[in-house]
DNA sequence: CACAGTCTTGACCAAATGGTCAAGACTATT
DNA sequence: AATAGTCTTGACCATTTGGTCAAGACTGTG
C-alpha cells in the first residue's frame, strides 16, 4: 500500500522516483524560464520521459509548478530558523549568511525560481508573503531589536538588514553568469563560494558594528 | 527626411512616437515575463495598437527584445560613471547608492529586464558581460583600490563590494511585491525610497570603515 | 499464472503562438 | 488634387502549445 522506497534490479525505475525526476526537471526549467516562458516538451525532455508521462503524475502545468514552488519555499530558510536571544549575534549571523550563500551556491535553480516568481509579481506566493514569510520575519528581526537594545550591535533597520543578507547572497545564484564573468571565473566552485562567503561575513558583520577584525593585511 | 519631434494637431500620433509606445510596452512585457514567456499580442495591447504594426516597427519577437536590452543597457550605469580618485570615497559610494536605488524605484522594469536575461543565463549579453561591463567595472575597482591603498577606506574586495551595492540596490525594483509585503507599505514611494537609501548608504559605507556617524538614537 | 491496479506512452486535438500579406489610410510634395 | 512613400491593420497561416485518451506494459497479490 505505502509505496516503499526500495525497488529491486528491475527494468522500471519507481513511480515516485520518476515523479521526482520530473519534479527536478520542472525546478530548472522554471527557474531558467519562468512559469509562463517554461515549457512541458523540455520538461520531459529533461527528465528523460515522454509528455504524457508528466501529466500523469501532475494534472497541469500550473499544479506541477506550484509543487516546485511548495518545495523551493520549504527549503528557502531552514537557517536562522532556531535563534537564541542569549547566543552571540556575530556568530548566528556569520552561520545565517554562510548557510544562505552555500545554498546559493549547492541549489541555485531554487533560488531563481524564487526570484522569477517575485519579479512576476508574486502571483501564487502572495498569500505566503503576508502571512508565513512576514511572520517568519517577525521572529528574526524582533531578536535583532533585542540584541541592539541591549547594545550587543549597532542600531540599523532589521527587516532591510535581512534583506540586504538575501539580497547579496542570492544574487550569486541568480546573477552567477555575471558574477563569475566579472571575476574572471569559469565556475562557481567551492574556492570562489569560499571567498563570497568570507567578503560578506566581514561586510556584512562590520556594518553591523560587529567587526571582529582580524583586519587584514 | 530627418523625423521631426513636432506633430500637428492630428488623427494619427508620429511613427516614432508609436516605435517608442512599443519599445516602453515591450520592456514592461519582457520585464514580466521573461523572453520565452512574453507574448506579442500583450505587448500589442498594453500598446494600444494592432500586433501586426508591432512588425512594422520591430522585425521580430527577438529584435524587439534586443532593442529593449540596449535601452536597458545605456541608461545602467549612468551613474558612478567619472570617478575623480581624488574625490571622498564616502560621497562617491553615497551618491552611487543613491542613483542606483533611485533607477530602481523609477524604472523598475529596466531591473527586471535585465535581471531576467541574467536569470536565463545571459544569452544575449555574453559578450557585453566580458568587454564593456567587465571594462566598466575595472575602472571603477581600480578607484576603489587606489582609496584603500591610501588608507582612506577599509580593504574589502572591490569587485564583491560593487556587486552587494548592485544586488542590495536592485533588490528593492526586482523583490518590490516581497519587500513592500513584509515592510507592510501599499506602494515604493518617495518615503520608503528615502527611509531605505539611508539605511544602505549608512550600512554600506560602515562596512568600507567610512562611517559619518552621526549615529541614530 | 491470471487478474486487477498502477503506470507508461504513441497518436492526437483545440487553442494559442510568432509571423505574413495585401489592401487600405494617412502625409508630404508637387 | 494627383501621386508616391510611409504607416496601419483585418484576415490569414504554419507551427507550437498545454493537454487528452485509449491501448499497452509492468507489478504485486491470490
Amino acid at each position: 500500500m505505502v509505496s516503499t522506497e526500495a525497488r529491486s534490479i528491475s527494468s522500471r525505475p519507481s513511480s515516485d522516483a520518476i515523479a521526482q525526476r520530473i519534479l527536478a526537471s520542472a525546478k530548472d526549467e522554471f527557474a531558467q524560464f519562468g512559469y509562463e516562458g517554461a515549457r512541458m516538451q523540455r520538461v520531459a525532455d529533461r527528465a528523460g520521459v515522454p509528455k504524457p508521462n508528466i501529466h500523469y503524475h501532475y494534472k497541469s502545468k500550473r499544479r506541477l509548478y506550484l509543487a516546485v514552488l511548495e518545495t523551493t519555499i520549504e527549503s528557502w530558510n531552514r537557517a536562522f530558523d532556531d535563534v537564541d536571544p542569549e547566543a552571540n549575534p556575530a556568530e548566528v549571523l556569520e552561520a545565517f549568511i554562510r548557510d544562505k550563500l552555500s545554498q546559493a551556491q549547492q541549489d541555485p535553480a531554487a533560488s531563481r525560481v524564487f526570484a522569477n516568481e517575485m519579479i512576476q509579481g508574486a502571483p501564487n506566493l502572495n498569500t505566503y508573503l503576508h502571512t508565513d514569510m512576514q511572520a517568519w520575519l517577525q521572529t528574526r528581526t524582533a531578536v535583532i531589536r533585542q540584541w541592539m537594545d541591549q547594545n550587543k550591535m549597532q542600531k540599523v533597520d532589521p527587516e532591510r538588514l535581512i534583506f540586504l543578507i538575501w539580497a547579496a547572497t542570492q544574487h550569486y545564484a541568480d546573477f552567477q553568469v555575471q558574477a563569475l564573468a566579472l571575476l574572471n571565473r569559469a565556475q562557481f566552485n567551492e574556492q570562489v563560494a569560499t571567498e563570497t562567503a568570507d567578503f560578506l561575513v566581514s561586510f556584512i558583520l562590520r556594518g553591523c558594528g560587529l567587526s571582529s577584525e582580524r583586519t587584514n593585511t
